[in-house]
This record gives structure tokens, C-alpha cells and sequence, in this order.
DNA sequence: TAGTGGTCTAGACCACTCG
DNA sequence: GAGTGGTCTAGACCACTAG
């Protein structure tokens, strides 16, 4: 940590210290369950006081990368844990991460009044104008996911297919030409079954079960902005982790 | 914060304010969005550090309870948010929290030796002795969900039905006879269709879209404790939380 | 008992937001 | 510029685990 690399006037130490422990395990330098050096061993061997190792510590913690016990030490999140964070521009990360080439087949982008449904969800008048994005998902190039997206975009401005067809995710576009800042999102899912459209588009038999996940994203001053349906075939797996117990009352 | 309470022996300040603010929020002393006092306020009146304050409000922001925002303040999380927390024990504190009146139907409490599916989960030999137990979950009486639970018992102890049929929940009497003691869990979702079985147990017809949710869970040592394997009707709703975009490479 | 993580403090300075 | 949260320090003591 004493001579730093240029980048780092912006970044956090204790982000620094945790991506050195991150790469060292991403590397398999240290095995599943395997200890960590002590707080105070990395704190001397980096040059920075315990309470920032903490710091790299439970971030990597929240993040499922690392776990610590009261006592006993700090060790390498077993795999299975460590490939389970969710994000929220999820599909393409998560299929990256199961060693799947993440697609897309852009149906419609289209301005879209708000029904009461969807102005309820995000919190705006019915007849709002809205942007809607129907995709289908493709995972090593067969459809798995249908993507039906909403969202407001700022006043005069546009969006249109050519745009997104090139863009690298509808995210990152949104993210860069409108300022779009997603902070959190929150997620439903159900079981259903495929319509007939559903079913045309998926390439599976009509009725044909398949998981529905609803999602309104927030911003960082948590405004809703965007709702999300997806609708995925059976083989699709969506995957989470659940923190530990908190004790609640 | 002067005068502690009688168990404040062993509460950490930090969480004993995190109650404080939890419980002025689930009042309604505090509106959605609302801003807290600043950290430096809060330290002040309740007579401890700073960072003490930011335990607290880490505490808060990682069960999305409120939310920080640099050079603007804390602010109370929208319902929305607030009410989305998932924990291990989710079924019957998520019904609960929906206001719901959780409810079982034991099916079946049994010795079973491990598949070598469920082995290979657990991180155990085939044929290993494991209890199953095979449960409807209810919601105001309405059966919405099939349980079938793995898990190994220490050597020579025995569960049966009858302790089971008393206890508040699965979860606790495992906790407090066997020392069960979970930290955290996974789970992958996925559509399925109901065969002969589940949907008479569930009163669905056969082939009716199920929402199918496999879950290991992991002691404190994050060795596998228990293999759930959960199937809901389609009027039953996972929701979860997808915490901030955290800047992965 | 030695070593580990957990809590707490008091103070400093930086980065960001907004009037 | 005033106020907010974000980072960092150096040191102290407690609680837990394990040999």
C-alpha cells in the first residue's frame, strides 16, 4: 500500500486492500474456507490501521467473497456462496459468471403512455410517457428470458432501436446518455404460464411453466425508475443468497 | 444512551440505537424518504462516537431500513424497500410480514439416507443418515406451499413428529435441541409444472405452473446443514432485495 | 493463555450537495 | 460556504475460540 498506483486518488484504501484480497482468491491463492492473515497482519503488512482492514473486510463480507467468525478468524467463502451475488443489471453479469454468452433479440422500443398498472408501480400519472423495451434474452444463442421494460426518459430526449442495438447493455446507455442511476431495486417472482405469444417468442409449447419476475428499479434517491417483467423457461435459474440470520426482535 | 437497560451488558450500543431508529420508523415518527438528524446530531444526543452512529446506520442500510447519500443525509427507505428483507426462517416471517397467518401441515418426519443428489449438496457420503421431513405450508389455511427438508441429526439423537407438531417452527427446535445453527443460505428458483402428487397436496390441478426453490443452508462454519427443496402454487410471491450496484470490476 | 475478531472513542480531513 | 456523509488513524478494551 505505500507507493500507490495513479488511479488512486479517487479510490478508497480499503477498496484497494479489498480487491487485492478479492484477485488473490479469485487467483486460487487461497482455498475455499482457508483463513485469512489477522486484521492486524494485514493491517501491518499494508500499512494501514486495522480499522480500514475491517473495512475491506466487511465489504468483501456483504458481498459474499469472505466470512468472518468472532474468535476464530476470517476465511474464503466457500464457492457455491461466492458465485451468488445478484446485481441489478443482472442478466448479462450472471450468465458471464455461469460461463454462458449472454444475447439479445430486441423485439419493440417504442414510447408507451403509462397504464394504471404501471404508473401505479412507478409511482406517476396513468397516460405518463414512457419508453418500452420488449427483448428477448439469449443465452449461447437460445432464448431463455423475456424482458419487458419501462421506464421515463427525460423531456425532448430519445431513444431509439439502432441506438440499443449497438449499445453494449440497455443499462449502460441509459446509465450514459440520461443519467439513468440505478441505487436498488426490488424483485417478485412467480410461477405462470406461457401465453401463446410467450410461447412463439420463447420457441416452448403454450402453457408451458415459466418463472415471472417483476422488478421496479430506484433511483439513488429511490424514485422508481423503471419497471421490469421478465418471464423465463423452466430451465432458467435464478439465484440468490440470503445473509446471515439477522436478529430481528 | 445514559442510562442503559439491564441487558445492555451485552447489546452493543450501536444496535441498541439501531432499535431506537428501527422502531421511531415502524411508528411512523419517520415518513418514507424522510431525512434522519445528522450523524453528528445523533452522536450528540445519544451520548456516543460518531462512528458508533455509522455502526448504527450500516447496521439499517444493509437490512434496507434507511439509506445514505453522500452530501445529502440519511434518509428513511420507502416501504416498499423497507418490507423486503429476506431471512433464512423466511416463510413464516415473510407471511407475517404481509399479514398473513403462517401455518403447517406435517406430512411426513423420517429417517432417510442420502441420495446421492442430496449427498453430493450436503458435501456427504451416500447413504448417509439424514431426518426428512415433509411439510404443507399454509397461509390462513390455504395450503401455497410444499417443504421436503434434509438435514443430519448428531449421532444418536432422534426427532419426531410429535416434538415437531408443539414447536413454533422447524427452524428453532433445531436451533435449541440439536445446536443447529445456520449463518447463510443459497437458493436457485425456477419454473416447474405440479405432478400427480404436489397437486393434490397443494388442491391445484396436475401440471399447474409451481414455483420451484431449492436452498442449501450453511452452519457458521459454512458446511451444509440442510437441503430444502420448496414448490409454491402461483399465487404465492418470493420477493426480494437487490441491494446497491456494487462496482464489480 | 494467546490470538482472533467485535466494539468504542476522539479527532482529523476529504468529497459531495445545495443554497 | 455550510452542512452532510465518507475515509482514515491510533489506541483501548471486550468477547470469543482454541490449544
Amino acid at each position: 500500500m505505500a507507493t500507490e498506483q495513479s488511479n488512486s486518488t479517487t479510490t478508497p484504501r480499503y477498496k484497494q486492500l479489498a480487491d487485492i484480497i478479492r484477485n488473490a482468491i479469485e487467483q486460487g491463492l487461497l482455498a475455499d474456507n482457508q483463513a485469512l492473515p489477522s486484521e492486524r497482519e494485514l493491517a501491518e503488512k499494508y500499512e494501514v490501521s486495522r480499522d480500514t482492514v475491517r473495512k475491506s473486510v466487511r465489504y468483501l463480507e456483504e458481498r459474499g467473497v469472505i466470512y468472518s467468525d468472532h474468535g476464530r478468524g476470517t476465511f474464503v467463502a466457500p464457492s457455491i456462496v461466492r458465485r451468488m451475488s445478484r446485481f441489478i443489471d443482472s442478466f448479462s453479469q450472471d450468465t458471464q459468471h455461469r460461463g454462458g454468452a449472454p444475447g439479445q433479440r430486441i423485439l419493440t422500443v417504442e414510447p408507451s403512455a403509462a397504464s394504471m398498472g404501471v404508473a401505479g408501480l412507478l409511482g406517476l400519472e396513468p397516460g405518463y410517457p414512457l419508453i418500452r423495451v420488449r427483448r428477448v434474452r439469449l443465452i449461447d444463442g437460445a432464448a431463455v428470458g423475456l424482458h419487458d421494460a419501462y421506464f421515463p426518459l427525460p423531456r425532448g430526449s430519445k431513444l431509439d432501436r439502432a441506438e440499443l442495438e449497438q449499445a453494449e447493455s440497455l443499462y449502460k446507455l441509459l446509465t450514459e446518455k440520461f443519467g439513468f442511476a440505478p441505487a436498488e431495486a426490488v424483485e417478485n417472482l412467480h410461477a405462470g404460464s406461457a401465453d401463446a405469444e410467450d410461447a412463439q417468442l420463447l420457441g416452448i409449447p403454450p402453457g408451458s411453466p415459466i418463472l415471472i419476475v417483476e422488478r421496479i428499479t430506484l433511483s439513488d434517491r429511490r424514485e422508481p425508475i423503471e419497471y421490469c417483467l421478465m418471464k423465463y423457461v423452466s430451465s432458467y435459474r435464478y439465484s440468490t443468497r440470503i445473509a446471515k440470520y439477522s436478529g430481528v426482535a
